[in-house]
RNA sequence: GGCCAGGUAGCUCAGCUGGUACGAGCGACCGCCUGAAAAGCGGUAGGUCGGCGGUUCGAUCCCGCCCCUGGCCA
């Protein structure tokens, strides 16, 4: 079993460069897993190494998706096993990095995702609308007990997902995460660090300085309000909301830069949650001095490549 | 100096013209998460109701004085 390394943690750690620093150590080739990073055109707001930044290491899965596609966590799973076989079969290391949990756990954990029906879903959108989530919630409970245990009645978007499931596979949908058990020889590595609500602040008026108004506008014609996915990524839902149709600004910039900052804090205390619970990663602190140093011997630690 | 409005949770504000603050949004803290996951959802903790005195059986809401904020007039 082949050896793979995750560098997982929140936002605004400091996760793409120390990928970049390792893999050159290791002779390793980078696969993005942030669900944002990959659309084509979404780099500033997304804090995407600029190809000078890469150090020649080879990344994969940046720009794959065009902007009006909708994100799929299945989809990506096939693409990232991929992209691992195809570095493993090159006799390099494949260094996962990013920090959509669930996207990491489909491409390198035992999940299997049930499949899914845009028309169906489409339909118990409108249903939701018009009915509301307790009474889809009760729906889901004559149908599916256990999963209506699991779900709560105000969370339209998750009932929906199950009864979707149930009606296109004709079977119960399993709402709990299963264990930690991954496909590969997992090394997974976390970054986190103590100054997160400072940089978050002083990152996102960097972006803002580094045309991320212009970027925005420039997506617009491609649809990114429109986009159930794309249109809803911090910073971007945002300053969509200060600018018209034709990119004008008519609202305040300030206020949308302060709602970014708030949200991506709100998010980092998301993805800590989330990662925390996993048993199998090593927390490193990214601001000490020897975390890329830590970081390769916990990589090469054991490996058996 | 005078007049008006206002001082209620960390912030912005609600609050039947007296009887235990129903508070709300945001924030904070904790948690959930199987095809939108930078999404979606839940829980918890915070209030001497500006200060002092008075009226009253009882005052955030009545009276007086004082302090602070904003506006108007001088």
């Amino acid at each position: 079993m082949s050896r793979v390394v995750a560098i997982v943690g929140p936002t605004a750690t400091g996760k793409s460069d120390l990928a970049v620093a390792l893999a050159l150590r290791v002779d390793g080739e980078i696969i993005n897993a942030d669900s944002m990073q990959l659309y084509v055109g979404m780099d500033i707001g997304t804090a995407k190494l600029a190809p000078d930044e890469r150090a020649g290491v080879p990344h994969h899965l940046l720009d794959v998706w065009p902007l009006g596609k909708s994100a799929a966590v299945a989809e990506y799973q096939n693409l990232a096993r991929a992209s691992i076989a195809s570095i493993q079969a090159r006799g390099r290391l494949p260094i996962l990095v990013g920090g959509s949990g669930l996207y990491l756990r489909g491409a390198l954990d035992r999940l299997e995702f049930p499949g899914e029906s845009p028309q169906i879903r489409a339909r118990l959108y409108r249903e939701l609308d018009t009915e509301g989530s307790a009474a889809l919630h009760a729906r889901l409970r004559a149908q599916d007990p256990a999963a209506a245990a699991a779900i709560l009645a105000s969370n339209g978007r998750r009932i929906v997902r199950a009864l979707e499931v149930i009606e296109h596979t004709g079977r119960p949908f399993t709402a709990t995460m299963p264990g930690f058990d991954s496909v590969y020889d997992t090394v997974f590595i976390g970054l986190d660090r103590a100054d997160t609500d400072e940089r978050v602040e002083w990152r996102v008026h960097r972006m803002l300085a580094a045309g991320f108004v212009d970027e925005v506008r420039a997506l617009l014609p491609l649809g990114l309000r429109e986009s159930p996915t794309a249109g809803k990524a911090l910073g971007y839902a945002q300053l969509l909301a200060v600018l018209d149709g034709a990119g004008a600004v008519t609202g305040d910039l300030e206020q949308a830069a302060v709602a970014t900052v708030r949200a991506t804090r709100r998010f980092v205390r998301r993805q800590r949650s989330w990662f925390r619970r996993d048993p199998r990663v090593h927390w490193l602190d990214r601001a000490a001095g020897d975390a890329v140093d830590r970081a390769e011997a916990l990589t090469l630690d054991g490996c058996t490549r």
